[in-house]
DNA sequence: GCCGTTTTCGGCCCGACTGTTTTCAGTCG
């Protein structure tokens, strides 16, 4: 049996603190196991392996009672608690706690005084107005349950998981960050939320603001061409919902709060919980209001979130790291050992994957040579598809000798920039590439990536990029699990493996920036450069705007990834990049 | 269920809103 997968293992977690919600279990454990399930899918190690090895203590938040679920589930596939709770509770009562407004507490008495185990028996009882009777609930209840269904089979109809490809929010956020700001009323407009600690994906818009007045502050918003709906509007701000569906909260603050506040709502939650715990054993309780202090009894307002981690012994946190994954401990300003210097979009000297009208791509050569010096590059590696590609797109090996003349043509006649004649070859399900090894020794740079049978086993998958990897004409692999953000889950592949040839041929791994890709993720990143591989932040670019629209993506994963300008290749000049290529390595 | 320069046992973030209720439990972010 194939050892269950990180996500896996994760959802059987998510599962269990349920079921022991339901069960009555005290909310601690519940968030144990929510806790879990969260650094279990966070985790950069196979979680299963790490069981097998007895090891899997030593991630934060498993102990040797959740040790010893996994051992059952790695061993049987399936936790034995797990098996007893699914009897006693119907799958539907799960369902129906998913509904806002109806908790796993007044779930179950619906359950054990009404028999109701479903979504649909919760709908027939309310029209019949059966749940009124019962001891806390109304007729109030029984409305808000009908709407609460028919909402989530409405989203369920429309296909939606509810979260938005960040690059898709911003373009909603950016122009109305703009409208705010430019308002005769506002002093300060400012994101929050995950859209301003860039993950990947966000559920919804968080704005904070300070204004003269706040009412038409909230007004301009409501007023805006991209606003379809006003959920509600005050002297505090608005929630709307935008034409895309995107909905969009408000908050207008008082100028001393604005740090509580901003601090607050750009969470994460679980760096915002660590926070507090930790101010608690300082004698300080931290919220969006301010921090009550134990010793004087006062609140302490900050208007600036740079007050608020002064105040509280931290160092000033980039919302990207505010993630819980060992942030606070590094920012200590007594014995911590502190953040580091996030790479930036400036550091960024040039992009090794890029593609023409060779493949798939919608510029010509020089057009994307131009757009690179545009933005400043010192190199630009031109890497259209390789002989095997599909869709049309396909470059045979006689092409890509013409394209390789092409391209060494064009960078003489652009003295600027350094243009590489290079490759994105794929990686066949056997290891092996689609060009004869001599006319990859020819180009100037190679980027291997996987395009096809997403679908073997992660074994095989492992050895498949691993051989790639080893082979002596590939510079860099491209992104790297094939996950496409909220549509594709990434392919099995033991990422801690991959990472570890990478580390020992001198292969880079890049982070493609492409928003719906960012891959590899903060997680993987992070992981590759501790063990030394030097990562590359690529566009992938199809066209001429790519290059630095993409750039701000892999660069936002990069950051969340704690990488510095040196972990990362191409914020190097060309003179010290052109060294590191392992087709030059190799010769030294 | 986890965890330890306050603890191996007894703690474990903070506040708002809702609906039902006469002071609050449940739910959510």
């Amino acid at each position: 049996m194939a050892d269950p997968t990180n996500s896996e293992i994760a959802a059987a977690f998510d599962e269990l603190g349920d079921l022991y919600e339901l069960d009555g279990a005290i909310v601690h454990r519940v968030v144990a196991y929510r806790n879990a399930a969260k650094v279990t899918r966070d985790a950069s190690v196979s979680v299963a392996a790490l069981t097998r090895e007895g090891r899997v203590t030593e991630l934060p938040g498993i102990g040797a009672t959740l040790e010893t679920k996994l051992v059952a589930l790695v061993e049987t596939g399936e936790i034995p608690q797990a098996v007893r709770l699914r009897a006693k509770f119907p799958a539907g009562l799960l369902e129906m706690t998913r509904l806002p407004g109806l908790g796993p507490k007044r779930a179950r008495r619906l359950y054990e005084e009404l028999g109701i185990d479903s979504l649909q028996a919760l709908e027939t009882a309310a029209r019949q107005q059966r749940i009124r009777d019962l001891r806390g609930f109304g007729a109030r209840a029984e409305q808000n349950f009908l709407e609460a269904i028919a909402r989530a089979t409405a989203a369920a109809e429309a296909g939606a998981g509810g979260r938005f490809v960040l690059d898709r929010a911003l373009a909603i956020a950016e122009p109305l960050l703009q409208l705010l700001r430019d308002h005769p009323s506002s002093h300060q407009v400012e994101l929050a939320g995950s859209a301003r600690r860039w993950a990947d994906s966000v559920k919804d818009l968080d704005i904070i603001a300070t204004a003269d007045d706040p009412r038409a502050l909230a007004e301009a918003l409501v007023a805006s061409e991209l606003v379809e709906s006003t959920a509600g509007i005050g002297d505090n701000g608005a929630r709307v919902r935008t034409h895309n569906g995107i909905g969009v909260d408000l908050k207008v603050v008082a100028p001393d709060q604005f740090g509580n506040v901003l601090q607050h709502f750009t969470g994460s939650k679980q760096h915002n919980v660590a926070l507090r715990e930790a101010a608690v054993k300082r004698g300080l309780h931290v919220s969006e209001y301010g921090v009550l202090d134990d010793a004087s009894g006062e609140t302490i307002r900050c208007a600036t979130e740079q007050e608020v981690y002064a105040k509280l012994g931290y160092q000033y946190i980039e919302p990207e790291l505010r993630e819980n994954r060992g942030e606070l401990q590094a920012a200590r300003l007594d014995g911590g050992s502190g953040l580091p210097e996030l790479v930036t979009e400036a550091d960024v000297k040039g992009d090794l994957h890029s593609h023409t009208v060779a493949s798939d791509g919608k510029a010509e050569i020089e057009q994307m040579a131009e757009a690179a010096q545009a933005l400043g590059y010192e190199y630009l590696a031109i890497t259209d598809h390789s002989a095997s590609h599909g869709f049309g797109d396909d470059v045979s090996p006689a092409q890509l000798e013409e394209q390789i003349e092409r391209i060494h043509a064009a960078s003489a006649a652009f003295p600027g920039i350094e243009l590489l004649a290079g490759s994105e070859v794929n990686i066949l399900p056997d290891g092996s590439l689609d060009y004869p090894d001599e006319l990859l020794a020819r180009l100037d740079w190679v980027i291997a990536s996987v395009h096809s049978s997403f679908g073997i086993s992660e074994a095989a998958m492992t050895e498949r990029v691993i051989a790639a990897i080893e082979h002596p004409s590939v510079d860099a692999i491209g992104h790297l699990t094939g996950r496409k953000i909220e549509a594709r889950p990434p392919y099995g592949l033991d990422v801690t493996r991959v990472i570890e040839a990478a580390a020992r041929t001198g292969t880079m791994l890049e982070i493609n920036g492409a928003p719906d890709r960012r891959d590899l993720n903060d997680v993987h990143a992070r992981a590759a450069a501790e063990a030394g591989v030097l990562i590359l932040v690529n566009s992938d670019a199809h066209r001429t705007t790519t290059l630095a629209s993409s750039r701000r993506y892999g660069i936002a994963t990069a950051r969340r990834a704690w990488l510095t300008p040196a972990q990362v290749a191409n914020t190097r000049p060309w003179s010290e990049f052109a060294p590191l290529r392992k087709r030059v390595r190799a010769q030294q």
